[in-house]
DNA sequence: ACAAAAGTGTTATGTTTACACCCATGA
DNA sequence: TCATGGGTGTAAACATAACACTTTTGT
């Protein structure tokens, strides 16, 4: 029998995971990537995806590949804040970075992972119980992504590409959580650079309406 | 011989620090608190003061443990953000957390401790070369606690209480680096309830000016 | 008397919000 | 032809930025 690799240290070492928020919209609701737990503790609870950060990464790109192993996607992620309550998880001490991002929703591929029984979107207004202090991750991120949308066109992200105004008003509306007005929102999108108009229309039920792609100059900004 | 204590784990855990940027202002120019190390490596260097996460303390804790030790006072900090290469201390591993604090510089009683052969304050315009990747810590720091100090009255925390208007303003004009119009920044201190009037004088060089103290509802605000 | 800092209002500009009708298309 | 969503402009309210003189007091 092997002997497992252990790890020495002259002072406690708390695990370092990192917790992500994944955004989608549908239909016009904010939702939430879950997983649902296999194992204890909270065998059977919804939680959030998740991992521990390996030795060559940064914990941002620990996020990232967090939110690639999950989803097949690779997106921006942005840290929402740190949860280190000594006793968040009751196996040994872990300190969790939770980071968000936002993503189309129907690009995810979801990969239900070893210790994931299933996983799924989920409604940010009708949350299930929740593992660990996920709901407070959450609270928090969902806070931190209503800023982030005031300044910065993260709505682009959640919708397919191209898009119409009238889409990417519904995602930014999800986004802040209050209705925009259409004529001051084509403004907006325009004067800020967001989006630029493709020359192309889309066919919808009705009549077509012209499409958009994000602004190639958003890719860097804050 | 005493066998010192071991911690052992199946993974290996970085170990997790903070660092903070105590920013303080004097002469209407901003500075930083930075120690002088006494230890390799970077023996010699100037550094930020920071320590290691103890067991039973959530990382903001540590952060305000470490103020409170360096300078003697307590003070709100904020997270700045995670500095995580894995290369950034050539000893171990260590995942950083970077707080800063806005505080009086004349009321802070610094403490040189033991592996800081000195401590002082150095203004952000004029820094010395840096241990670590304290430089980008700081950089990161002075673009936060600028849009801070656009949405939360901190510059108030950097001069002693109760203050005149032109104290207030000369420590905003450090945080936002750029002039403001006196006649237009007491309307929004005002308006913002930043500040509120005691009723009393000070008599400084020339003619006596009113004097304001924090709101007390600024305590708790974001 | 003069140098130095305190105090005080108004105007212009830009930004944000509110609001209503016609058009194209598919059913 | 009608129901549905696409597209367009203007005016009011509000917030922000610019600007100069008088007062007090210590030297």
């Amino acid at each position: 029998m092997l002997t497992p690799i252990q790890y020495v240290y002259a002072y406690p070492h708390p695990a370092i995971a990192t917790d992500i928020v994944v955004f989608g919209i549908d239909e016009g609701k904010l939702g939430v990537l879950l997983i649902k737990r296999g194992e204890e503790p909270f065998k059977g609870a919804w939680a959030l995806p998740g991992g521990f950060l390996q030795p060559d990464e940064t914990i941002e790109a620990c996020a990232r590949r967090e939110l690639l192993e999950e989803t097949g996607l690779s997106a921006e992620v942005r840290l929402v804040g740190l949860f280190s309550e000594p006793m968040r998880d009751p196996r040994e001490r872990v300190v969790s970075a939770a980071y968000l991002a936002c993503v189309d929703y129907r690009a995810a591929r979801i990969r239900a992972g070893s210790d994931a029984a299933h996983a799924g979107w989920h409604l940010v207004a009708e949350l299930p119980e929740l593992a660990f202090d996920h709901a407070a991750i959450i609270a928090a991120s969902r806070n931190r992504v209503r800023e982030l949308a005031e300044a910065a066109p993260i709505a682009t992200r959640l919708i397919p590409q191209p898009f119409t105004l009238a889409e990417l008003q519904a995602a930014q509306e999800a986004l802040l959580g209050r209705p925009l007005d259409k004529r001051n929102f084509r403004r907006d999108i325009t004067a800020r650079q967001w989006a630029i108009p493709a020359n192309a229309q889309r066919r919808g039920k009705t009549r077509s309406a012209g499409v958009f792609a994000t602004c190639s100059t958003n890719e860097n900004d804050d």
